[in-house]
DNA sequence: CTATGAACCTGACAGC
DNA sequence: TGCTGTCAGGTTCATA
């Protein structure tokens, strides 16, 4: 699931249903979920067990749990990845991937259900504090120690388009599609604007409307348009109403009414208003 | 370094 | 009904 707010609420939930509390049994379902974890799926089943969740924590859209002996429990959610918490005794998902069964007397376990299987879970040693394999992902917006002026200009020493510099995990991580296309239009800014062409106070004017859509999404528990983007209790998010131009194109923009148009752009859609949003003169993707 | 395309998967939906 | 093609909130790798 997905972006940066999808994955702080399910942060959240994690939070109140797993910490503190003590592995009992890993069942790995299908061994695609833990083709990261090299050491191989029964490895990950066997080292987890009698282990104890201290915290949830995140950074972009990868999530971990920090482990009472210092390794941590990573996770990312892909397209499609989900972690719900569910009573033993409810019928598997279709999609059940990894089951994580707790040593206490709650009735409820973890389950990562994962329809396309992009998403994966991998235990890495040590990395309670920041997981070595997620080392290159920057601080996401939200983060308190995200560093503007190191951002900023990173971001213009890039010689690349503005939406994909956005989607770097490496220069902001959390950011993904929906919110690239929001950020931008909160920004008035054409997605293929050359980023060595941006002034500071436009690269600025970007970070807050990301900061701005996404903080706005959490508040409504993230954005989804069906049953695959949930909370760990199933429940949706309701920013898909908020959405100003992704997944609008023909509908009127809701500043001057132009429709909002449609691009394939990075072998995805790009949706922008082109009268807010005018396309530069040199395009740069 | 930058850019592109493909790969990894499953399922929903539109159109014929 | 069933086929085909398209699309989907992501990341990574190989190739120019």
């Amino acid at each position: 699931m997905p972006e940066l707010p999808e994955v702080e609420v399910v942060r959240r939930g994690l939070e109140r249903a797993v910490v503190g509390r003590t592995i009992d049994t890993v069942t790995v379902v299908h061994p695609r979920a833990v083709r990261r974890h090299l050491p191989g799926g029964a490895d990950f089943e066997a080292r987890l067990a009698g282990r104890t969740v201290v915290s949830a924590r995140r950074r972009g859209k990868y999530l971990w749990l920090p482990l009472d002996d210092g390794d941590a429990l990573l996770a990312h959610l892909g397209m499609s990845g989900q972690l719900l918490v569910r009573p033993g005794a409810a019928p598997d998902e279709t999609h059940l991937r990894v089951r994580l069964r707790f040593r206490d007397r709650l009735a409820t376990e973890l389950r990562f259900v994962d329809q396309r299987t992009f998403g994966g879970m991998a235990l890495s040693d040590g990395g309670a504090e920041l997981p070595a394999v997620i080392s290159h992902i920057a601080r996401d917006p939200l983060d308190p120690d995200f560093d503007e002026a190191a951002f900023s200009s990173a971001f213009r020493r890039r010689r690349t388009g503005l939406k994909r510099a956005l989607l770097d995990q490496s220069l902001v991580s959390g950011v993904g599609n929906i919110y690239a296309d929001e950020a931008l239009w909160r920004a008035r800014l054409h997605y293929a604007r050359p980023t060595e062409t941006l002034r500071r106070g436009q690269v600025d004017a970007v970070l807050a409307g990301a900061r701005e859509v996404m903080a706005e999404a959490l508040e409504q528990g993230g954005t989804s348009f069906d049953s695959l983007y949930v909370d760990v209790n199933g429940q949706s998010g309701y920013f898909d109403r908020t959405l100003e131009v992704y997944g609008r194109a023909g509908q009127p923009c809701s500043r001057c009414g132009t429709p909002v148009r449609r691009e394939a752009f990075m072998n995805r859609s790009s949706f922008f208003c082109p009268s807010c949003q005018p396309r530069p003169r040199r395009p740069r993707l």
